[in-house]
DNA sequence: TATCATTGCATAGCATGCTGTTCAATTCCA
DNA sequence: TGGAATTGAACAGCATGCTATGCAATGATA
């Protein structure tokens, strides 16, 4: 382990995660958000209305988890829970008027720290490095699956 | 924003993180360890005897963060802090036997974890994607120094 | 249709990160 | 040399992640 510090894909993305987050958390916290009100924030912006349980599958993050940051963000007046019409369980998220009005300026916040971190990349870098990252969400992704009982 | 979780390195960077801390915390679990508690641990199993205040520059986090990790690695029994002979205010950090027992087992379940999250890379392409990762970590990095009053 | 399994959420408990504050030990300097 | 500034750590408070539980509403089925 001479360098497992810049040799380690684990610790080169922990580490770049933690930059971003950092950015990421200093500019919007003027709008008075935070880094996981934003990423929620981002499907509500495209598809309004959302349940819980949707926000968990298209996020990746546990239901206890998203639980927790709609709470937060029920409290910070971004959301409201209304009563699902046909199951009594479930709870449909609504933007608030203050939500609705972030999207731009949280947007900008968001790509102004992405050009940042990649402002040394020429596109064609660039598209190699976003596609590296997929292909490790995918592979992870994959790993979890095969865990699974699958079926049967 | 069509989709910015496949287009943003931020919204991927956290998402590519949060799936290896769920890989290595699962792997490392068996040996008693949590991912912070590993990543310390590398930097110690390289230089026993460290300061708080060296492993915060190591590892680039916050001196609290640190300091709580610390308490529950010693609370673990994986450390030990002693006195240093010459500052009253610092404290040494020593690996215990059981720590060090550790290192062997710990490497090679996060090599493991590494080597599925790159597998469908071709060597090149892995340094290709390594040197990305360094790329940004540097930007970011920088961004921060900037910020700073530097000294003047 | 009465019962059992599944499902959507809420809660509790804990690991990590961060910011802010406080304190005591050291260092600097006028 | 005595007071001010700096420095190494601890602590409090909060955001996010995760696992484990518990519960009420649904669904499936014998």
């Amino acid at each position: 382990m001479t360098s497992f510090k810049t040799r380690s894909a684990g610790y080169l993305a922990n580490h770049v995660a933690r930059l971003f987050a950092r950015e990421l958390a200093e500019a919007v916290r003027p709008l008075g958000l935070a880094p996981a009100q934003f990423m929620t924030l981002l499907e509500l912006w495209r598809q309004d209305g959302l349940t819980q349980k949707d926000l968990v599958a298209r996020l990746d993050v546990e239901q206890a988890t998203m639980a927790a940051t709609l709470a937060r963000m029920e409290r910070d007046e971004l959301i409201e829970r209304r009563p699902d019409q046909s199951d009594a369980r479930a709870r449909r998220i609504q933007l608030t008027a203050r939500a609705r009005s972030l999207e731009e300026p949280a947007l900008a916040a968001a790509r102004s720290v992405n050009a940042r971190a990649l402002a040394g990349f020429s596109e064609a870098e660039r598209d190699v490095f976003l596609a590296g990252l997929r292909r490790v969400v995918g592979a992870l992704s994959r790993t979890a699956e095969l865990d699974q009982p699958s079926d049967l």
